[in-house]
RNA sequence: GCCAAUAUAGCUCAGUCGGUAGAGCAGCAGUUUCGUAAACUGCAGGUCAAGGGUUCGAUUCCCUUUAUUGGCUCCA
């Protein structure tokens, strides 16, 4: 047969599996490799190969193959955890970003200690390198194995397989798995693992079933690169924003209010500048500013379908004999807002935002620093418009967010989510509006996701994902088009032809909640913020006392130029004061000593440790204003 | 809300096999006037998360509650 290898094609005997040849090519490969990808296809090493085909080796460096790694190490874990636990059922136990997890049901929660005999444990197995051997069996016959093996999960799962599916197993020593596969050819290639946490988690992600015992853990080939990986994740949690919120003082969350944040003058100084951002991006993007109260009547929610289908989330209160909520949402005041006279359809589009501040009961466990909440603010905004407009609006939305997303550096990941079991409106009200934003979506060339009933429950809605330290995603911006509310509250706007039609609204959000992108925000930068968001942009620092009138002249000029700045005159040593602002990540110190005061001069140096050298004041105004002008992200 | 872990000074953490606690940093007070990431000395700082139980005695053991952390679920 001919394979067609990465750099040419070569003949080889009919039948021979990927391991074999990468034997020929050199031993080295053959040492490394973990799994092939035979046209396009992920498989095992050891799986003959029958005719002409594509084949590249997969080494750990490819994403596939750590995968099939990570899976064979979910199965070592497995049978660890039999061995010590022979009562323990077995669940699923898929290769994940990062790793791997297996859920157990064991009469006993795992504690830290097993954890560490059940890694004992996986070393034997990984030492006695037993062959993984895949076999097959007729949908009957494999019901019938696990049966008898007393796994009832595992029989759930092959009854939920289509018809057609080939049921494949795969045996190592003593443990066999039900498994589509692929894996590593024996366990011996898992060869530096750690399982780094214990969790409770629902067996098949609903909570209305048994709650498993879920054990983390990651594989990698070598014991460097583990310890690596661990130290990348040490250091992530330095850019916590939840840790720097408290080390830099702009924010943070006490025992009094959880899910309440409070914000410090620092924090502020972030949040105000957000905030003036956004007015002005959305000035430019012909956007009108409206406040509507927090506080709403209980027949509104009612109306507004928020009473039946997000009660479990909300705040009530009783005004004189009255019932009201505390708005979770912003719409029903934006409705009203647009609700309060008569429209043209010649107003249309209309888009209305507002710095809305919304209070959601989330579960206690949910909370999060500021990334969940119980109140934010959410940088809303309520399009109304006609049905025709509905792909422009939709366009220039999303060059909004992108253009935010983007201007900051934040990667981010786009998904459309559809219309959940729980919401209002007809069927052909949801399947226009869907149709809508993915024809949005398809004409901009968008990369997306679709997440199944996952839309909110009066639309559906295009979500943006960002990622924090630790590389897990929140949603952050979105742009939901519904059609339900505007019929809820008989919207209207007379048309050309004199009658009266009825609008559609879209809502969206750029940052998402304020609170959760500043926490992005730090997370991303790790607390080095940009000059234009800086809480403190320059620190002027004195050498002697000596130096004090001219460096309060000089703070007193940044101060006047519009700057943040702040003047350390304490009687300590430069190298402290130095190291000071360093940690406090301040983006410039301007040093000041006999020298400077002669030459009338500032010595500049940033927070990356450059010394800029002696420089007319004038000259660098100019140099930071420009900086904070185009809001460079340097 | 569910599973698990954790809770000691403002922060990071020791410690007590049951006899009411200690360090570094930060703070404060002195001394030091010094050139780009830590000067020196001293002082002060804690209902050991809260409530209950066991005990002669609980910060320590047990129970409950609260909060936090990692997951599950949910979501901006």
């Amino acid at each position: 047969m001919l394979i067609t290898l990465k750099d040419g094609q070569r003949e080889f005997p009919d039948g021979m599996n990927a391991l074999d040849i990468a034997g020929q090519l050199s031993q080295d490969l053959k040492k490394a490799a973990l799994a092939a990808r035979v046209d396009g296809e992920v498989t095992s090493l050891v799986a003959p190969i029958a005719k002409d085909s594509a084949l590249e080796i997969l080494t750990f460096a490819d994403d596939d193959a750590k995968r099939v790694l990570r899976h064979t190490a979910s199965h070592v874990l497995a049978q660890a955890v039999k061995k010590l636990v022979p009562g323990a059922k077995l669940a699923i136990g898929p290769a994940i970003d990062n790793g791997f997890y297996y859920d157990f049901d064991v009469a006993e929660p795992f504690t830290p200690e097993f954890l560490k005999e059940v890694e004992k444990e996986m070393q034997r197995i990984v030492k006695k390198n037993d062959r993984l051997e895949r076999f097959e069996l007729p949908r009957a016959e494999a019901i019938a194995f696990m049966q008898e093996k007393n796994e009832p999960y595992k029989v759930e799962l092959i009854n939920d397989l289509p018809e057609d599916a080939i049921i494949s197993f795969y045996k190592q020593g003593d443990f066999t798995d039900l498994c589509a596969g692929p894996h590593v050819p024996s366990t011996g290639k898992v060869k530096a693992f750690k399982l780094t946490s214990i969790a409770g988690a629902y067996w098949r992600g609903s909570e209305k079933n048994k709650m498993l015992q879920r054990i983390y853990g990651t594989a990698f080939v070598s014991q460097e690169e583990l310890d690596a990986y661990l130290a990348r994740i040490e250091e992530a949690k330095k850019r916590d924003h939840r840790r720097l919120g408290r080390e830099l003082d702009l924010f943070d969350v006490q025992d009094e209010g959880p899910g309440f944040p409070f914000f410090y003058p620092k924090g502020m100084v972030i949040r105000n500048q957000l905030e003036n951002y956004w007015r002005e991006i959305h000035h430019k993007a012909g956007y009108d500013e409206i406040k509507t109260p927090i506080i709403l009547s209980r027949s509104l929610w009612e109306r507004s379908g928020h009473w039946d289908h997000y009660r479990d989330n909300m705040y009530f209160t009783k005004i004189d004999d009255g019932d009201y909520a505390v708005k979770p949402m912003n719409c029903p005041g934006g409705i009203l807002a647009y609700r309060r006279t008569m429209r043209s359809y010649r107003e249309l589009p209309t888009r209305c935002g507002e710095l809305g501040l919304v209070h959601r009961h989330e579960l206690s466990g949910a909370l999060h620093g500021l990334m969940r909440v119980r109140c934010f603010t959410q940088d809303d905004a309520h399009l109304f418009m006609t049905p025709d407009q509905i792909r422009d609006e939709i366009k220039g939305v999303y060059a909004l967010i992108n253009g935010v997303y983007t201007m900051f550096g934040f990667p981010y990941h786009v998904e459309l989510s559809t219309r959940p079991e729980n919401s209002v409106g007809t069927d052909e009200m949801w399947e226009v509006a869907t149709r809508g934003l993915q024809g949005a979506l398809d004409d901009l060339g968008v990369e997306y996701t679709v997440n199944e009933g996952d839309g909110a429950f009066y639309g559906p809605k295009i979500d943006f994902h960002l990622e924090d330290s630790l590389g897990r995603s929140w949603q952050c911006g979105t742009i939901q088009l519904d059609l339900n509310m505007p019929e809820l509250f008989d919207l209207t706007y007379t048309g050309p032809d004199g009658e009266k039609h009825r609008p559609v609204m879209i809502h969206r959000v750029v940052y998402g909640s304020v609170e959760r992108f500043m926490a992005i925000l730090t997370e991303h930068f790790g607390g080095a913020f940009p000059l234009w968001l800086a809480p403190v942009q320059v620190k002027v620092l004195t050498i002697t006392d000596r130096a004090d009138a001219f460096a309060t002249s000089v703070q007193k000029q940044l101060d006047d130029a519009g700057f943040r700045a702040e003047l350390d005159l304490r009687n300590e040593k430069i190298g402290f004061k130095v190291r000071e602002a360093q940690m406090a990540k301040i983006p410039y110190m301007f040093v000041i000593g006999d020298k400077e005061v002669e030459d009338g001069m500032v010595n500049v140096r940033t927070r990356k440790g450059e010394t800029l050298g002696s420089l007319p004041l004038a000259d660098v105004l100019s140099m930071l204003k420009e900086e904070v002008d185009t809001k460079s992200i340097k």
